[in-house]
DNA sequence: CGATCACGCAACCATTTGGTTGCACGTTCT
DNA sequence: AGAACGTGCAACCAAATGGTTGCGTGATCG
């Protein structure tokens, strides 16, 4: 039996897909991940959008699980929560799991109606 | 040097993720995955929400090229395109992958730091 | 102390999103 | 032929989303 019940599962796996499903939201969690720990001001450097526009989009991943921050004197720090990224990758292999069982079955039936 | 611009594959990924980030439309993933191939009134038979709804969702997925259709009689058949699932998962390994290099950098300097 | 910096909050705005209902059209069944 | 079914299309709606600007506040620098 399942630890959760589908329905809950599900939900839980689009809200993170949902969070990592903009292009700005995406760019930040890479940038986490290759550069490391950086302030609100230093994320939003580069960036097309204002510091608002990025800060709001880091509270969404915050949000998610995603990322975590503190603060550090008057800045704010961001640093990537990678196990987080496992929980994405988990829901793909799940359905991932789903098709190949599908795919046995399938490749059963044939079997049976091959003799 | 990567095949493809960075923000450009980064608009992609985020265009997956956004698909896959609706509680609806993961289930519809899901159930065309363990299930197989059905119609869209199919589809909607035990979705909380109208035909029509669902029918919007599928779009969106086949948008996404996480899905295609085809009509059948009076019926439009839908079915996973389960390769693009992997793209998703590309994704995610490559966020990962750039948070181990970041990782062995850290390394590096602590061990450079220790002589 | 005064200036500057980084941030948080709030108001506001346009667009997208997820949903509905109603209707028209082609297909299938009797 | 006529009824029932599966879809597609369009109009419409409320709420969420992604963005802006302006301002207040605490921390740091000179």
């Amino acid at each position: 039996m399942p630890r959760q019940a589908s329905a809950a599962r599900v939900k839980q796996a689009a809200a993170l897909f949902h969070a990592l499903g903009d292009p700005t939201r995406l760019s930040l969690v890479q940038r986490l991940s290759s550069k490391g720990p950086e302030s609100t001001a230093g994320l939003s450097e580069g960036a097309a959008v204002s510091r608002q526009a990025i800060s709001k989009h880091l509270r969404v991943l915050s949000d998610a699980g995603l990322v975590l921050s503190f603060r550090e004197g008057r800045e704010r720090i961001w640093k990537l929560k990678p196990n987080r990224l496992q929980d994405a990758r988990a829901a793909i292999n799940h359905i991932d799991a789903l098709w190949d069982e599908a795919l046995d079955r399938l490749q059963a039936h044939v079997e049976a109606a091959d003799s």
